[in-house]
DNA sequence: ATGAAAGCGCTAACAC
DNA sequence: GTGTTAGCGCTTTCAT
C-alpha cells in the first residue's frame, strides 16, 4: 500500500490525501470521508522514510548512552522515551557498551572520544535522527569529548562547560547540605562523611553541600571525622571500621553512596553495634539494595526519570526552534531524601552534644 | 553533501561513487581512489533515509520493550545491541512503560493487547524497521497477544507457543533441579521450598526441576516444607518465619527469586538463627542486591545478555534467509548457579540425615 | 479546493 | 568498467 494507491481508491489524487492525512490544506468533508474509509479499511499508514527523505526530518532522536546496564541509564531513557513519545518522536537507541572499561576510571573517557563521535556521526549525517542526547554513566564534565554538530545535542546525568552544549543533571551540593543539616535536626553533632573518589565532580560537589550545612549549622566540621572512599562498597567497609574504632566514634556517618552506606553498615554491625542505635548512616542514590539492607537505608533519591524528561523536553524545544535563549545551558534537576531506619534521633537532654 | 556533489567533485558518475561505497561493482583503482578522497575530504555519509527507501531495508531493529526499568531488561538490551551492532543494525527502541501496570500481574497483559499491536504496527509499517523483537518483563507465555505480522518477530525473555513465533529465553527447570542437587550434595536432606506465584510458568517450571532433583536423588520432599509465595520480599520472609517455627526445621530453603530470598534471611536473623550455619539459603535471579545481602546470597544466574545476543542473532538470521528451518521455535539458554556465602555443608557423620 | 508534477538522495537495471 | 536514468513514496509548489 501507498499513498498513491489509496488515491486511486479514493478518486482524488496523491496532494489530496497527504492533505487529509496531515491536516495540511482544507479539503472538502466528502473528499476527506472517502481518503479516510480507505486508509482506514486498508490499514493504511505513511511510509515515514519516504516522509523522512522529503521533508529531511526523521522524528527520531538518538539517544547514545555510555552504557546501558549502568544504574541510573534506564530510568533516563524511560524518562526520554516518555517525554520524546508524547510528541511523536522515536528513540534510535546506541550503547556504547563502556561499562567494564570505565569501571573505576569515571574521567577517563578522553580515550573514547572517536568512538563517541563517530557514533555520533554515524547517527547524525547518515541522516537518521534529528538530534540526539548523550546519557553518561557518571556524573561528570566531559567537555571537549564531544565534537560540534549542527543538530540539537543534549546531555543527560554528564555535564559539559561549553556554552554550545545543554546539558541536565541534578543536584548534588544542595541535597548533601539537606543530607547534613537533616542529621543536625535529629540531634547530631558528631557527624563524620566518607567521601567519593574525591578528584570526582560529585565528590567535591557533595563535600561542598555539606561543609555548608556545617557552616550554616554553626558548627565546625571535625576533621578526623571527614575520610576518603572510592564509591565501593570495600572503602564503607573500611572507613566505616576506622570510624568505629575511634576513641570518640561519631554518631551519624553520610556515605556518599549506597554501596558505601552499605559496606559501613556491615561494618557498623561486625564491631558489634547497631543501626541506628549506636550509629546512624544516611547514602546517596537510593539504588535498589538500599531498600533491602537491613536496616532499610535512608538515602537520597535521583530523580532520574525527571532528568530525562527535561533531557527530552530541552531537545524538543531546540527542534522546535522555541526561544532558547531563556533556556538555561545547564538545567538542575532537584534530589530528595527518602527517609527509612538508618537513622536514630538523639536524645538532646542526654548531653550528647 | 550528496552522491551528486561527490561524483562531480571525484569526476565521476553517481554511479560509480555508489558502487565504490557499497563494493557492488569492480572500478578501476584511479577512480576508486579519487571517490575515496573527495568522500574522506568531505567526511562524507551516505543518507542512509534515501538508501532504505530505494532499497526497501531499513537496517534497523525494532525493540519493544514492556518496560525499561524491568531488572532483567537492560541486560537484554545490551545483548541486542551488541549483536544487532557487529551485523550493522541499528535499534529502535519502544518502551511501553507497564512497570506499574504490570506490577502483580504477571498475565494480565491481554489488556494491553492493542496498544502492543499499535506500536508493533506503526514500527513495522511505517516502514521504520526490518524486524522486531519484544522483550517481555515476566517469564511467561504471551500467545495471542502480538498479531501476526509479515515480517520476522522474536520474543526475548517471555516466550509464546504458536509455531510462527520464535522465543528465546532461560532455562528454569534445569537450574532448579541443579540448584536442589548442589544443596543435596551440601549434606542438606530437610530442603524447604518457597514457591513464587503458584499459578506463574516460571514458579510451576521451578517445582519441576525441584521435584526432578528430589526423586534423581532418591528422597521423597516433605510437602510441609513446601510454601507458597508471590515473589516479594514479605512473602519471603513470612514463609520464612513459618518455616524457622517448626518442631523440626529444614536446613536449606531455596526461594525461587531473590527478593524472597532476601525476606527470609531476615526471617532467619530475626528469630535468632545464623544464615548459612543454621539455615542455608538459595535464591534466583541474581539481582544486584544478592551480593549485598548478608551473607552474600548463593543464588542463579540467568545470562540475561546471552537471551538479548540469541533473540538478535535468530532475527539477523531471519533477516538474511538462514535456513530457517533448522532454528529451534524457542531457544532456551541455560543458567549457571553463583556459589556465594549462604550454604553451609552439613558434617554427615552428625547424622543429620 | 484540488491536482500535476518536481524532487528529496540513493541504487541498480540497462546500455554502451 | 562506467554512465544514464528510472523510480522508491512522499510532500508541496504552482497552476487552475
Amino acid at each position: 500500500m501507498n499513498i498513491r494507491k489509496i488515491a486511486e481508491l479514493a478518486g482524488v489524487s496523491t496532494a489530496t490525501v497527504s492533505y487529509v492525512l496531515n491536516g495540511t490544506k482544507n479539503v472538502t468533508a466528502d473528499k476527506k470521508k472517502r481518503v479516510m474509509e480507505v486508509v482506514s479499511k486498508y490499514g493504511y499508514q505513511t511510509n515515514s522514510i519516504a516522509k523522512s527523505l522529503r521533508v529531511k526530518r526523521t522524528d527520531n532522536i538518538g539517544v547514545l548512552v555510555e552504557d546501558i546496564r549502568g544504574f541510573s541509564v534506564p530510568a533516563i531513557i524511560n524518562g526520554i522515551s516518555e517525554r520524546a513519545g508524547e510528541n511523536g518522536y522515536r528513540i534510535l537507541l546506541n550503547d556504547l557498551q563502556m561499562l567494564e572499561s570505565l569501571f573505576n576510571k569515571y574521567d577517563q573517557i578522553t580515550q573514547h572520544k572517536d568512538r563517541i563521535n563517530a557514533a555520533i556521526s554515524l547517527l547524525l549525517y547518515g541522516a537518521r535522527v534529528d538530534a540526539v542526547i548523550y546519557v553518561g554513566m557518571f556524573d561528570r564534565d566531559i567537555t571537549g569529548i564531544i565534537n560540534a554538530i549542527d543538530k540539537p545535542l543534549v546531555i543527560a546525568y554528564s555535564t559539559a562547560s561549553e556554552t554550545a552544549v545543554r546539558s541536565v543533571t541534578y543536584d548534588n551540593e544542595n541535597i548533601s547540605c539537606e543530607a547534613i543539616k537533616y542529621l543536625f535536626n535529629q540531634g547530631h553533632r558528631r557527624i563524620a562523611v566518607i567521601t567519593g573518589l574525591s578528584r570526582t565532580f560529585p565528590a567535591r560537589a557533595r563535600m561542598k553541600g555539606v561543609l555548608r550545612a556545617f557552616k550554616e549549622a554553626g558548627y565546625e566540621p571535625d576533621a578526623s571525622l571527614i575520610l576518603n572512599g572510592d564509591w565501593e562498597y570495600a572503602a564503607g567497609y573500611s572507613r566505616g571500621s576506622e570510624l568505629v574504632d575511634m576513641k570518640d566514634p561519631p554518631t551519624a556517618i553520610f556515605a556518599m553512596n549506597d554501596l558505601m552506606a552499605a559496606g559501613t553498615m556491615d561494618a557498623i554491625s561486625d564491631a558489634g553495634l547497631n543501626v541506628p542505635k549506636d550509629i546512624s548512616v544516611v547514602g546517596f542514590d537510593n539504588r535498589e539494595i538500599a531498600a533491602y539492607l537491613r536496616p532499610k537505608l535512608t538515602t537520597v533519591d535521583i530523580d532520574l526519570k525527571g532528568i530525562g524528561l527535561a533531557a527530552a523536553q530541552t531537545v524538543i524545544d531546540m527542534l522546535r526552534n522555541r526561544d532558547l535563549t531563556t533556556t538555561p545551558k545547564k538545567t538542575v534537576i532537584p534530589c530528595k531524601m527518602v527517609l527509612r531506619n538508618t537513622v536514630a534521633t538523639i536524645n538532646f537532654s542526654k548531653g550528647a552534644l
